[in-house]
DNA sequence: CCCCCCCC
């Protein structure tokens, strides 16, 4: 029975030495660390004459445990794996077996014993055979089989390639003395920033190699030493960073630490063959499965280019930056579609003309009003028809008429949610929706009259700086003054804050109107408007009492905030414009249809 | 030690 495995080669793999797809049974399993999609699993696992727990599964593989593929008894063969010596474990040194790649010969369900009569592994056993270290120098290293590709089997110079290298998934903060062989699947811009706690710049790469990946970020000293240095989709030889557990938040990349460049920090290039180091590794969700993944979640990505809309130029309200976005849909073989963000110059360079495949590493999944789509970060990473399988397939899927296949359209934003679309809500219904309740805010449209306006301030003197509109300071001698650029200037430019009330038939509602969606439902800019405050009080009463009960289509941007402890609402016109009332009737048609099932 | 990543 137990003689379908590979008895002794446990001994010889647990003493450092290499033994070809050994045949092993799985005994057990347990779970070490992480959760979700960065959890690790340990195996009990036995040649029929030794068992050991001290495999470990790369994550990549994790799903054959988790869907029970892989359950206790199985036999299987280990087709590729790489074995680490950790120390600093307290009981001296430990070898551990971390598998890449495995082969089921028969399921647990069919085994169902133990076979043979395994006797526990230990590290006395190892005492026996002769000493191994971490660091071995290469001409012993290639004396073994090269069948795992994390062993440097050329007779390298360099006194790191000369080492024997450590998988990724291998790494913690607990054991400090490794050399990995990783590639670099991307590497953000080099960056500064400042705040309360200092400044600095810095950059980070992303790494894989066989095992796994890891995020690595060098800081201010290791920016200059590293960042020219340090190419994409080369191969270095890595040692002596620290090590700490990643913020889930802001990667998705799979390993629950991520590295720091310190001053002690080695890189070399790999200079000899490293065509067995991957280059990317990603982890696909089909598009009709993205809507059931967390907001905020990273994700990977594939689909081909259905369509893209042009680039849009838009300023952020938070930092008055002038940004450019497209968005571009892609589908895959599921029937899902799912709007991808992209911006700056990936939005400006992208040519969707040819439909390519898109593949994107890392991308934020959105929620705007009800509907989802992806959007890219500065760390996502995005490659046009990629060589992978899954990109050949759905080239493929798309050219064979996958093109004209219906599909369910997750970003869709007509219908669903009352406030995002263009249909025309209620004061009484955006309550019931209870719009502005959550944390980014909500956009509804509705048609209302304006019934008072706050005439006092609504103009004033800002900063003449184009994304500066803060209220300057009269310093009473020519000169104004801007706390936000801490400078004095000798013009200024005018500007709109108009405060109202808004009714509907169903309720009212306290708004703020900025300078462009004022100047629009006043029908005048602010410079004009600004000139009157000064020379013509009269006319500019007279502009607010001429708009006063006028009906506009209003589009809100409303979120509750709070005010010395009070909560409520603040709303602000995102736009206001003249009703069509043609448009304005077909609507009301078609609700008098939805309420009463009569059609007029 | 960053972690901002934008808009409808």
């Amino acid at each position: 029975m137990s003689s379908q495995l590979s008895q002794g080669s446990l001994e010889i793999i647990m003493n450092g030495g290499h033994y070809d797809k050994p045949i092993m049974q799985v005994l057990g399993s347990k779970k070490i660390q992480g959760s979700g999609a960065n959890e690790r699993f340990r195996l009990l696992v036995s040649d029929g004459k030794h068992s050991h727990s001290f495999a470990m599964l790369a994550t990549q593989l994790n799903d054959k445990l988790i869907t029970g593929e892989l359950s206790d008894y199985s036999v299987v063969q280990i087709d590729r794996f790489v074995t680490s010596l950790l120390k600093n474990t307290g009981k001296g040194e430990k070898r551990v077996m971390i598998i890449l790649d495995i082969t089921i010969i028969k399921p647990g369900s069919e085994v169902g014993k133990k076979l043979g009569n395994p006797q526990t592994w230990t590290e006395e056993t190892a005492a026996s055979a002769p000493a191994q270290t971490t660091m071995q120098p290469a001409p012993k290293v290639a004396a073994l089989p090269t069948q795992s590709a994390n062993q440097v089997t050329s007779m390298d110079t360099s006194s790191l390639a000369s080492q024997m290298t450590h998988p990724i998934a291998s790494l913690s903060p607990y054991q400090n003395k490794w050399v990995i062989k990783a590639r670099v699947m991307s590497k953000s811009p080099l960056r500064t920033w400042s705040n309360a706690k200092g400044e600095g710049k810095l950059f980070s790469m992303d790494l894989c190699d066989e095992s796994g990946e890891i995020r690595a970020t060098a800081f201010r000293n290791e920016c200059d030493k590293f960042f020219d240095m340090i190419q994409v989709d080369k191969v270095y030889y890595i040692s002596r960073c620290q090590l700490k557990t990643a913020n889930k938040q802001f990667t998705s990349l799979k390993n629950d630490y991520e590295m720091t460049f310190n001053a002690d920090t080695v890189v070399s290039e790999c200079q000899d063959d490293a065509s067995s180091v991957p280059t990317i590794k990603y982890d696909f969700v089909p598009i009709n499965e993205i809507a059931d993944k967390a907001t905020d979640s990273l994700l990977d990505v594939i689909g081909v280019c259905r369509a893209a809309a042009d680039v849009q130029e838009l300023t952020a309200r938070s930092t008055g930056k002038l940004l450019k976005k497209r968005e571009v849909t892609v589908v895959d073989s599921t029937g899902g579609a799912v709007s991808l963000t992209l911006w700056g110059n990936e939005a400006e360079n992208f040519d969707g003309s040819t439909n390519p495949v898109v593949a994107a590493k890392g991308a934020r999944l959105t929620e705007f009003n009800g509907s989802k789509s992806l959007s890219c970060l500065a760390s996502t990473m995005i490659r046009l028809n990629p060589d992978l399988p899954e990109a050949h397939k759905l080239r493929g899927w798309y050219d064979n008429g996958g093109d004209k296949m219906d599909v369910v359209n997750i970003s869709a934003r007509t219908g669903t949610y009352g406030g995002g679309s263009n249909e025309w809500i209620t004061f009484s219904e955006a309550e019931a929706k209870q719009l502005g309740s959550g944390d980014k805010g909500d956009y509804y449209s509705m048609l209302g009259v304006l019934t008072f306006t706050f005439t006092d301030n609504a103009v004033y003197k800002a900063c003449p700086q184009e994304q500066c509109n803060k209220k300057l300071v009269d310093q009473e001698n020519g000169l104004f003054r801007c706390e936000k650029c801490n400078r004095e200037y000798p013009n200024f430019k005018y500007r709109l804050l108009l405060g109202a009330n808004v009714s509907d038939p169903t309720g009212d509602q306290r708004i703020t109107a900025f300078n462009e969606s004022a100047e629009a439902m006043i029908g005048k800019s602010s410079a004009d408007i600004g000139r009157m405050f000064e020379y013509d009080k009269t006319g500019y009463t007279a502009l607010f009492e001429d708009i006063k009960f006028r009906t506009f289509v209003f589009k809100f941007r409303t979120k509750m905030e709070t005010y010395s402890d009070e909560a409520r609402l603040k709303t602000i016109v995102v736009s206001a414009q003249p009703v069509d009332y043609k448009d304005g009737n077909a609507r009301l048609l078609k609700s008098i249809k939805a309420v009463t099932g009569v059609e007029v």
